[in-house]
DNA sequence: ATTATATTTCGTTAGACAACGAAATGAACT
DNA sequence: AGTTCATTTCGTTGTCTAACGAAATATAAT
């Protein structure tokens, strides 16, 4: 179906979903962690996680009670690699995007994970 | 704005206006033509057409009464340009596609257009 | 000028989706 | 077993958008 195939594209229209993928691009994050960038609801950020986990672009570790996602090392799907290769310097002269991964290499998950 | 950035992808997320891309590909046509193969009212497909225009991925020429759309040959765009260099081979296997390409070929403006 | 035809714009309606809080799940620790 | 904490799922609300037909615009032909 060719519905299925806009997935792609659909998961790389929202905002919030492109600037966690830019953070990801700087080092694997659990929800809370984007939570505190994205200042959205827990439940919003895992949603938004599960759209990008789902079209391939990213992937989950388990680790304990945390969950790492990080961008998908190995995509099966050719326009997942094709995209993430140009995601490297895609609009990364963004003022959001340059700010929030300034704020990642700082944040510390035993901080900013208790609700 | 990043929102503003997020345009391009919202464009693709459409199965309608990929669609339309990839019969832009063999040739130029009109809102009628697209209209025919795509069974679809024509006020929508204009919709669409727009929306492809005004994110560079098509552009008009007008021929008389005729405004006649095709693929931006020479997009200010990296990311338009990237994308349209990448759909020469994506989604080509899709059914739909095949389907509409052969539809196209022989599809008459004249026979067509006549509401 | 008037008519015919191709397209766009407008107003409306139905469905998709992002956001939230609350409740449910799952894993570590006591 | 019970508690704590990170995360997911559920139900709701407001916003966005694709679709349509009708009206408006633009160009050709009579």
């Amino acid at each position: 179906m060719l519905k299925e195939k806009t997935k792609i594209f659909k998961a790389l229209s929202d905002p919030n979903r492109l600037r966690i993928l830019k953070m990801l691009q700087t080092k694997h994050l659990c929800v809370c962690e984007i939570k505190s960038v994205l200042n959205l609801a827990t439940s919003t950020v895992s949603k938004h996680l599960s759209v990008l986990k789902e079209t391939g672009f990213i992937v989950e570790t388990k680790d304990g009670k945390w969950v790492n996602y990080k961008i998908n090392p190995i995509p099966t799907d050719q326009r997942v690699s094709s995209f993430l290769s140009l995601l490297d310097f895609w609009i990364a002269d963004d003022e959001i995007i340059i700010s929030d991964k300034e704020k990642i290499k700082t944040v510390n998950r035993y901080e900013v994970c208790t609700s």
